[in-house]
DNA sequence: CACCAGGCAAGTA
DNA sequence: TACTTGCATGGT
Protein backbone atom coordinates (compact mmCIF):
# COMPACT_ATOMS: atom_id res chain seq x y z
CA UNK A 1 0.00 0.00 0.00
CA UNK A 2 0.93 3.44 -0.26
CA UNK A 3 1.56 4.62 2.77
CA UNK A 4 4.51 6.57 3.51
CA UNK A 5 5.96 8.43 6.57
CA UNK A 6 5.25 11.46 5.05
CA UNK A 7 1.63 10.70 5.07
CA UNK A 8 1.86 10.16 8.75
CA UNK A 9 3.89 13.24 9.38
CA UNK A 10 1.68 15.11 7.41
CA UNK A 11 -1.42 13.90 9.51
CA UNK A 12 0.35 14.67 12.57
CA UNK A 13 1.02 18.32 11.52
CA UNK A 14 -2.49 18.63 10.57
CA UNK A 15 -4.19 18.45 13.61
CA UNK A 16 -1.74 19.19 15.52
CA UNK A 17 -2.34 23.03 13.87
CA UNK A 18 -5.64 22.42 14.28
CA UNK A 19 -6.03 21.48 17.34
CA UNK A 20 -2.60 22.85 19.62
CA UNK A 21 -1.62 20.89 22.48
CA UNK A 22 -4.39 18.81 24.12
CA UNK A 23 -1.89 17.80 27.45
CA UNK A 24 -3.25 14.39 27.81
CA UNK A 25 -3.42 13.04 31.41
CA UNK A 26 -1.59 15.70 33.00
CA UNK A 27 -0.46 16.49 36.70
CA UNK A 28 -1.72 13.32 38.06
CA UNK A 29 0.42 10.64 39.32
CA UNK A 30 1.19 7.51 37.30
CA UNK A 31 -0.52 5.46 40.02
CA UNK A 32 -3.84 7.47 38.92
CA UNK A 33 -2.98 6.96 35.30
CA UNK A 34 -2.88 3.46 35.59
CA UNK A 35 -6.56 2.94 37.66
CA UNK A 36 -8.02 5.18 34.68
CA UNK A 37 -5.99 2.88 32.01
CA UNK A 38 -8.17 -0.14 32.98
CA UNK A 39 -11.15 1.87 34.29
CA UNK A 40 -11.91 3.40 30.71
CA UNK A 41 -11.86 0.12 28.86
CA UNK A 42 -14.59 0.51 26.79
CA UNK A 43 -16.27 3.17 28.70
CA UNK A 44 -16.50 6.64 28.38
CA UNK A 45 -14.10 8.91 30.39
CA UNK A 46 -17.45 10.37 32.49
CA UNK A 47 -17.81 7.51 34.02
CA UNK A 48 -14.22 6.94 34.98
CA UNK A 49 -14.04 10.33 36.35
CA UNK A 50 -17.05 9.56 38.79
CA UNK A 51 -14.88 6.29 39.95
CA UNK A 52 -11.82 8.37 40.58
CA UNK A 53 -13.65 11.30 42.61
CA UNK A 54 -15.28 8.62 44.63
CA UNK A 55 -11.90 6.77 45.55
CA UNK A 56 -10.54 10.25 46.22
CA UNK A 57 -13.38 11.52 47.91
CA UNK A 58 -12.89 8.28 50.89
CA UNK A 59 -8.91 8.66 50.80
CA UNK A 60 -8.43 5.61 48.86
CA UNK A 61 -6.93 6.19 45.69
CA UNK A 62 -3.42 4.76 46.77
CA UNK A 63 -1.57 1.76 45.80
CA UNK A 64 -1.54 0.27 49.39
CA UNK A 65 -5.69 1.02 50.01
CA UNK A 66 -6.61 -0.56 46.35
CA UNK A 67 -4.34 -3.95 47.06
CA UNK A 68 -5.39 -4.53 50.32
CA UNK A 69 -9.30 -3.55 50.05
CA UNK A 70 -11.92 -6.32 49.66
CA UNK A 71 -12.56 -6.89 45.87
CA UNK A 72 -15.98 -6.22 46.31
CA UNK A 73 -15.80 -2.99 48.14
CA UNK A 74 -13.30 -2.01 45.26
CA UNK A 75 -15.91 -2.92 42.58
CA UNK A 76 -18.75 -0.73 44.46
CA UNK A 77 -16.34 2.36 44.34
CA UNK A 78 -15.51 2.22 40.90
CA UNK A 79 -19.27 1.16 40.05
CA UNK A 80 -19.77 4.03 37.76
CA UNK A 81 -17.47 2.67 35.07
CA UNK A 82 -19.25 -0.16 34.26
CA UNK A 83 -18.27 -4.25 34.19
CA UNK A 84 -17.27 -2.69 38.19
CA UNK A 85 -16.41 -6.95 39.12
CA UNK A 86 -14.30 -7.59 36.40
CA UNK A 87 -12.55 -4.48 36.73
CA UNK A 88 -11.83 -4.66 40.45
CA UNK A 89 -10.31 -8.43 39.41
CA UNK A 90 -8.40 -6.20 36.68
CA UNK A 91 -6.67 -3.57 38.85
CA UNK A 92 -5.88 -5.99 41.60
CA UNK A 93 -3.88 -8.64 39.16
CA UNK A 94 -1.69 -5.94 37.92
CA UNK A 95 -1.67 -4.54 41.42
CA UNK A 96 -0.57 -7.83 43.01
CA UNK A 97 2.07 -8.12 39.80
CA UNK A 98 4.05 -5.18 40.83
CA UNK A 99 3.93 -6.31 44.30
CA UNK A 100 5.46 -9.64 43.78
CA UNK A 101 7.85 -8.95 40.86
CA UNK A 102 8.49 -5.60 42.08
CA UNK A 103 8.19 -5.15 45.53
CA UNK A 104 5.32 -2.49 45.37
CA UNK A 105 7.39 -0.08 43.69
CA UNK A 106 6.01 1.55 40.55
CA UNK A 107 9.21 3.56 39.99
CA UNK A 108 11.23 0.66 39.69
CA UNK A 109 8.56 -0.84 36.91
CA UNK A 110 8.66 2.12 35.21
CA UNK A 111 12.77 2.13 34.95
CA UNK A 112 12.63 -1.27 33.02
CA UNK A 113 13.34 -1.49 29.59
CA UNK A 114 9.84 -0.45 27.52
CA UNK A 115 9.61 -3.87 25.62
CA UNK A 116 10.65 -5.78 28.35
CA UNK A 117 7.47 -4.27 30.56
CA UNK A 118 5.53 -4.48 27.97
CA UNK A 119 5.61 -8.56 27.86
CA UNK A 120 5.14 -7.77 31.75
CA UNK A 121 1.58 -6.45 31.42
CA UNK A 122 0.40 -8.30 28.96
CA UNK A 123 1.03 -11.26 31.38
CA UNK A 124 -1.34 -9.70 33.49
CA UNK A 125 -4.67 -11.52 33.21
CA UNK A 126 -7.40 -8.27 32.17
CA UNK A 127 -4.18 -6.16 30.33
CA UNK A 128 -4.37 -6.08 26.74
CA UNK A 129 -2.06 -4.59 24.23
CA UNK A 130 -4.15 -1.08 24.82
CA UNK A 131 -4.37 -0.99 28.38
CA UNK A 132 -0.70 -1.74 28.55
CA UNK A 133 0.65 1.26 26.06
CA UNK A 134 -1.33 3.63 27.81
CA UNK A 135 0.32 2.81 31.07
CA UNK A 136 4.14 2.45 29.57
CA UNK A 137 3.00 6.12 28.01
CA UNK A 138 1.13 7.98 29.63
CA UNK A 139 2.30 6.77 33.25
CA UNK A 140 5.64 5.63 32.37
CA UNK A 141 6.16 8.04 30.05
CA UNK A 142 7.83 5.75 27.72
CA UNK A 143 8.01 6.14 24.23
CA UNK A 144 5.19 3.65 22.73
CA UNK A 145 2.32 4.36 20.81
CA UNK A 146 -0.79 3.83 21.81
CA UNK A 147 -3.64 2.50 19.04
CA UNK A 148 -7.39 1.99 20.21
CA UNK A 149 -10.24 2.03 17.88
CA UNK A 150 -10.34 5.45 16.90
CA UNK A 151 -6.86 5.11 15.29
CA UNK A 152 -8.23 2.08 13.25
CA UNK A 153 -11.40 3.76 12.53
CA UNK A 154 -9.45 7.05 11.51
CA UNK A 155 -6.99 5.52 8.99
CA UNK A 156 -9.52 2.73 7.64
CA UNK A 157 -12.30 5.46 7.20
CA UNK A 158 -9.67 7.65 4.81
CA UNK A 159 -8.62 4.71 3.01
CA UNK A 160 -4.74 4.54 4.41
CA UNK A 161 -5.28 0.76 6.13
CA UNK A 162 -7.30 -2.17 5.14
CA UNK A 163 -10.74 -2.60 7.95
CA UNK A 164 -8.81 -5.51 9.05
CA UNK A 165 -5.56 -4.85 10.09
CA UNK A 166 -4.60 -5.87 13.70
CA UNK A 167 -3.29 -3.78 16.90
CA UNK A 168 0.22 -4.86 16.10
CA UNK A 169 -0.38 -3.26 12.72
CA UNK A 170 -1.15 -0.51 13.09
CA UNK A 171 1.34 0.40 16.34
CA UNK A 172 4.06 -0.85 13.75
CA UNK A 173 2.69 1.50 11.41
CA UNK A 174 3.76 4.41 13.45
CA UNK A 175 6.13 3.37 15.79
CA UNK A 176 8.44 2.11 12.33
CA UNK A 177 8.11 5.31 11.12
CA UNK A 178 8.32 8.46 13.42
CA UNK A 179 10.73 9.12 15.66
CA UNK A 180 10.17 7.54 19.48
CA UNK A 181 9.72 10.38 21.05
CA UNK A 182 6.89 10.05 24.01
CA UNK A 183 5.61 13.69 23.96
CA UNK A 184 5.03 12.99 20.23
CA UNK A 185 3.16 9.78 20.51
CA UNK A 186 1.38 11.67 23.18
CA UNK A 187 0.12 14.53 21.53
CA UNK A 188 -0.47 12.08 18.17
CA UNK A 189 -2.84 10.04 20.25
CA UNK A 190 -5.30 12.26 21.67
CA UNK A 191 -4.97 14.18 18.41
CA UNK A 192 -6.46 11.57 16.92
CA UNK A 193 -8.88 10.94 19.82
CA UNK A 194 -10.07 14.23 19.49
CA UNK A 195 -10.62 14.43 15.90
CA UNK A 196 -12.52 10.91 15.93
CA UNK A 197 -15.02 11.88 18.60
CA UNK A 198 -15.19 15.38 16.70
CA UNK A 199 -14.92 14.51 12.78
CA UNK A 200 -15.17 10.58 12.46
CA UNK A 201 -18.18 9.27 14.27
CA UNK A 202 -19.06 5.49 14.12
CA UNK A 203 -21.32 4.24 11.91
CA UNK A 204 -21.23 8.22 10.02
CA UNK A 205 -20.06 8.23 6.50
CA UNK A 206 -16.32 9.98 5.99
CA UNK A 207 -16.48 13.80 7.44
CA UNK A 208 -16.02 16.83 5.00
CA UNK A 209 -15.20 18.97 7.86
CA UNK A 210 -12.17 16.72 9.13
CA UNK A 211 -8.81 18.42 9.27
CA UNK A 212 -7.35 15.93 7.37
CA UNK A 213 -9.59 16.55 4.44
CA UNK A 214 -11.90 13.87 2.59
CA UNK A 215 -8.96 13.01 0.53
CA UNK A 216 -5.85 13.52 2.88
C1' DC B 1 -36.27 3.44 23.03
C1' DA B 2 -31.45 2.35 20.72
C1' DC B 3 -26.83 3.29 20.51
C1' DC B 4 -22.34 4.46 22.08
C1' DA B 5 -18.14 4.78 25.06
C1' DG B 6 -10.11 5.55 24.95
C1' DG B 7 -11.13 -3.56 25.74
C1' DC B 8 -10.32 -8.04 27.04
C1' DA B 9 -10.78 -12.96 27.68
C1' DA B 10 -13.14 -17.16 26.98
C1' DG B 11 -15.82 -20.08 24.18
C1' DT B 12 -16.96 -22.15 19.65
C1' DA B 13 -16.02 -24.42 15.11
C1' DT C 1 -7.15 -18.94 12.98
C1' DA C 2 -11.54 -16.25 12.96
C1' DC C 3 -15.78 -15.16 14.77
C1' DT C 4 -19.03 -14.58 18.84
C1' DT C 5 -20.39 -13.47 23.51
C1' DG C 6 -20.28 -11.63 28.39
C1' DC C 7 -19.19 -7.94 31.08
C1' DA C 8 -22.48 -2.83 32.85
C1' DT C 9 -22.90 2.04 33.81
C1' DG C 10 -24.37 6.61 32.24
C1' DG C 11 -25.00 10.10 28.51
C1' DT C 12 -27.34 11.38 24.07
Amino acid sequence: MGFTSDQLHEIYHRLDEYFGPLNWWPAKSPFEVIVGAVLTQNTNWTNVQKSLDSLKRANLLSYDALLHMPEGQLAELIRSSGYYNLKSRRLKNLLEMVQAEYGGDLSLFFSEDPYSARETLLRVKGIGPETADSILLYAGGHPIFVVDTYTHRILSRHGLIPESCDYQFIQDLFMDNLDHDAALFNQYHALLVRTAKRFCKKREPLCDKCPLGPLL
